[in-house]
DNA sequence: TAATTGACCAATACACCAATTGGGTCAAAT
DNA sequence: ATTTGACCCAATTGGTGTATTGGTCAATTA
């Protein structure tokens, strides 16, 4: 019986109640009735609700991350690969609801605790998307000045399209001309040879 | 006395209203006063403090597509002037702070009726862009197989970014960057010949 | 000892009312 | 034709008491 692992139970619950009612519309309560438990457990494993949500957010995170580390550990043509992890992560990223909640961080500081596992996966897309720029300009198939600088436009453009994207609800609209935004990218990013 | 025009003295006080304070810190009644004015005489030019509002910002982004209009006008290769396009819209739409207060539209449902004033912000882009990418075919600097859809991603990014950029203030830290970005679309949309 | 409970606290959110603000109207005046 | 200022009323604000909820902890269980 208490063989179950109630750490995993609560992050689990926690998750059913932070995607359905965000943050905010959650309480500590109801994620533990929700287990059986009592609400002071939940304080046993985790210090503070805003824990617990991060808790939340890093498994999210960290799924789309292992996915998209698959797709980058292709053995296919670095441009092949872009245009998979571009299509991918916004995929990912769309399903990814409590992810969602965070980008409302840029606008209310109530939710300035969010940043560090934001910044984690700012982190490991930056150092992705430098490795692969890299590798295409030493197989040939890229041809730019600046790899950080590319880099950075990248994230711009990618980061700047989430807000329409995920809270605007656009990505429906626009999910069949992400292939197309892939295309210019990687033309973008290729050798006039 | 009354030789000075009223409408464009409301126009210019709410102007120095609105960009200070936003449209809600802003009453109907400063304004008024602002140029020795009973408050009734602005409902006798304007029906509403939200018709005002969009008088004032339909000047505002009127400057900027008149300056735009002027630069899509130049005589150099298309590509030249999509590069200096993109550079002029950020910066001149960066000044456009009343302009800033509508982006806010998509997530406050108080915004509404700033919808028209967009709206016509984005047909004029659109349809410069197309004819512009159009041209570039036409002279052999494009090669893209569907114009509206190439369109599309160029709104795509270029909307995408303004929140961050106007909202977020990130423009000062990209505005450098801009230029690069140029690049990748010119290139993006450049034939492989 | 590790895990769990439930009563308890303090801070925040919330519901409610009163007072004020501010958008909008209009008959009268200029 | 334009302007005024008193007026209306819906919405906001500020203040207050109550309820909710995040968080603590001594006692209890297994």
């Amino acid at each position: 019986m208490s063989e179950i692992d109630v750490r995993d139970q609560i992050v689990e619950s926690a998750t059913k109640f932070f995607s359905k009612f965000g943050f905010y519309k959650t309480t500590m309560d109801e994620i533990a009735r929700h287990i059986h438990k009592a609400k002071g457990v939940l304080y046993y494993y985790f210090k503070s609700k805003e824990e617990l949500f991060n808790e939340v957010l890093r498994r999210e995170l960290g799924t789309v991350k292992s996915e998209l580390s698959k797709i980058l550990a292709g053995e296919a043509d670095s441009i092949v690969i872009m245009r998979a992890y571009t299509l991918a992560r916004f995929k990912l990223l769309h399903k990814a609801v409590n992810y969602h909640e965070t980008l409302k961080a840029d606008f209310f500081e109530k939710y300035y605790f969010v940043k560090d596992v934001r910044d984690d996966f700012s982190d490991f897309e930056r150092n992705q998307l430098s490795t692969l720029l890299q590798r295409g300009m030493d197989e040939g198939f890229f041809e730019i000045t600046n790899v950080d600088s590319s880099v950075n436009i990248l994230m711009m453009i990618m980061n700047g399209v989430e807000i329409p994207f995920f809270l605007q609800n656009k990505y429906p609209e626009y999910e069949n001309t992400l292939d197309e935004l892939a295309s210019i990218i990687m033309v973008g990013l290729h050798s006039k040879k």
